[in-house]
DNA sequence: CGCGACGTTGATTTGCCTCAACGATTGTGG
DNA sequence: CCACAATCGTTGAGGCAAATCAACGTCGCG
């Protein structure tokens, strides 16, 4: 698939897009490889970007005061990944982004995304929709957290994100679910009732 | 103040408002009194609506398993309250919303809220706005539900959100907090170094 | 080949829960 | 307006889920 048009797609899937407005968006996407372990979003930086992620698997997480790296969210294919705080108010960033396996993916930065929603104001809507689902996500995963014991959450883990489970260490997967990888071990080897 | 004013003031902090939208947006809400205990919206029904509060504390919460209630967010003067999974998709809700003291909400059906955004593209974005700052709440929490101990969480929620603090009992925070109310009670006479 | 990260196992510890009991508030029906 | 019931906040004893720490074989990578 050309690169471009994957993400047109994504964006198509919510609102559509005249070919002017496909030309306009492509020529506000840059392009960029990054390699694994190579650091997309520093905590500390501002996070000037947000990033459609066309191949390969990037994390964010968060360093804690013991330095422990807490995951906050994976993305793969077709997914959109920031630091949504530091993006939306301009403050540093709380999260660190980077790559899981190599990546590509296409990004775009804060002003390019105030000029979409300038020249297409439809864009807006797109851009609503995004954040509407991640809202869900979100409350889903605090609902989860709060109501489920470990093992559940890894169960619904696994069944919510397949994609994820065959791409992503035992390690990284427990930081997310809040756990440490002794204990997911531990959870593994139990009868899956 | 006026109560639509209160409304209007709110959104204006986002985008500005014609007056001939103030009267497409008036027209479109719907005032309720709602009663101490009184149910806005029951788990398993569609959430129809999305509710603005004037007065009053609300509540959204999820029932487990076990019959447990684990509060997902508090909602007093000036915030937006629904459950977003539903009213997005037109699934069963997971929430029930419930008063923990009488409140005055003015209600806006997903039916007109598509309207508004017909009728007037600047509310997409004010709605857009709304939609990304709660997901920055949203991964604010789940970051320190991931990184923090209880203790320092509950510390967390009274700098954050005071005005809470006041208006609700210790037991509704320990539900919001993730913790029984019997410990958060051994945590509140702990010295707080 | 050798090194470092990973996944696992087991022993021990701990943060938080459960259950039971109590006085203090709050709510409510008569 | 009172009396009673219900809920709240607290305390303490005991228990469990999950963390910590240490050790070890395996694997991928330089």
């Amino acid at each position: 698939m050309q690169p471009a048009a994957q993400i047109l797609d994504n964006i198509q899937k919510h609102i559509s897009v005249s070919a002017s407005e496909k030309k306009l968006i492509e020529s506000l996407l840059v392009q960029q490889k990054v390699a694994k372990k190579e650091v997309l979003l520093e905590a500390g930086k501002v996070a000037t970007d947000i990033h459609f992620v066309s191949q390969g698997v990037l994390r964010s997480y968060f360093t804690d005061l013991e330095g422990d790296q807490n995951i906050v969210m994976f993305a793969v294919n077709d997914w959109w990944i920031t630091d949504i705080f530091s993006f939306s108010t301009g403050n540093p960033a709380q999260l660190t982004i980077d790559a899981l396996e190599d990546a590509v993916v296409y990004s775009l930065s804060k002003e390019n995304l105030e000029l979409l929603f300038l020249k297409m104001p439809t864009f807006e809507r797109f851009f609503r929709i995004l954040m509407q689902n991640a809202y869900v996500r979100e409350q889903s995963r605090i609902i989860q957290n709060l109501s489920m014991p470990a093992e559940e959450r890894y169960r619904q883990f696994l069944k919510k994100y397949p994609q994820f489970a065959e791409r992503i260490t035992q390690k990284q997967i427990a930081s997310y679910l809040g756990i440490t990888p002794e204990f997911l071990s531990s959870l593994r080897k139990k009868p899956n009732s």
